[in-house]
DNA sequence: GCAATAATTCTATATTTCTAGAAACAACGA
DNA sequence: TCGTTGTTTCTAGAAATATAGAATTATTGC
């Protein structure tokens, strides 16, 4: 599981704009996975801007980066990003006094 | 739904542990909320520095805010946690050349 | 070895964010 | 109205991040 410095990196690696892209472009290609050139065709962005945002994303193990001759090839890891969005509410309503049903995300109008 | 620049800031709301931690504490107290004042107890951190992080979590909208005397109930804006939640894997595999069974998260193993 | 391609690292500047003390503001109780 | 409590705003210096051009490294083909 992830800890707290862990969720706390990958979500700042991905609050960013152009961060928040290079996933999703990643995770829209699936497993296959894009080269650093073809994510800088879909999003026209220089390289070494890119390249700074890659190991960011790698940093904080949301990408995989393989290399292949000379490219290199990043993959959105998947499992980290499941263990990232389910870290946010996991926790819910421990401290709740009245009735503590765990994991229950009760809707915005259900305040007391 | 979220657009991407709300998500991007959801994500760098909660890409900082101390606001990190701001917000589990929120997330555990469940809709009760908690006070400004019972915030700073439980993290033990200035006031000035926690009304700067609060800010920024309810600029993102991850946190509402309510006036109650001279208190102020901070909540954990559920639904939102949960639409920020389901943003990273939600447009999974879309450009899959094989088999674009949408919404499958394929384990990191399952990369021929 | 040399040119071409793919990507990173170096460098520098601009901007943002972090942190927290001090001051200010708001609401309540006496 | 005056003191107290809860919270925010002001301020400022330190640290981190963003951006992107230029130089560098690595891999391949000829």
């Amino acid at each position: 599981m992830l800890t707290r410095e862990e969720a706390a990196q990958g979500f700042a690696a991905v609050g960013s704009e152009p961060r928040l892209d290079v996933l999703l472009v990643l995770v829209r290609a699936g497993s296959a996975g894009l080269t650093v050139g073809e994510i800088q065709e879909r999003l026209n962005v220089p390289g070494s801007t890119l390249s700074h945002h890659l190991r960011f994303l790698a940093a904080a193990e949301l990408v995989e980066q393989e290399k292949n001759g000379r490219s290199i090839i990043n993959r959105a890891a998947f499992g980290r990003l499941e263990a990232l969005a389910d870290y946010l509410l996991r926790e819910c309503c421990a401290d709740e006094t009245a009735a503590p049903r765990k994991g229950q995300a009760q809707s915005k109008t259900a305040a007391e």
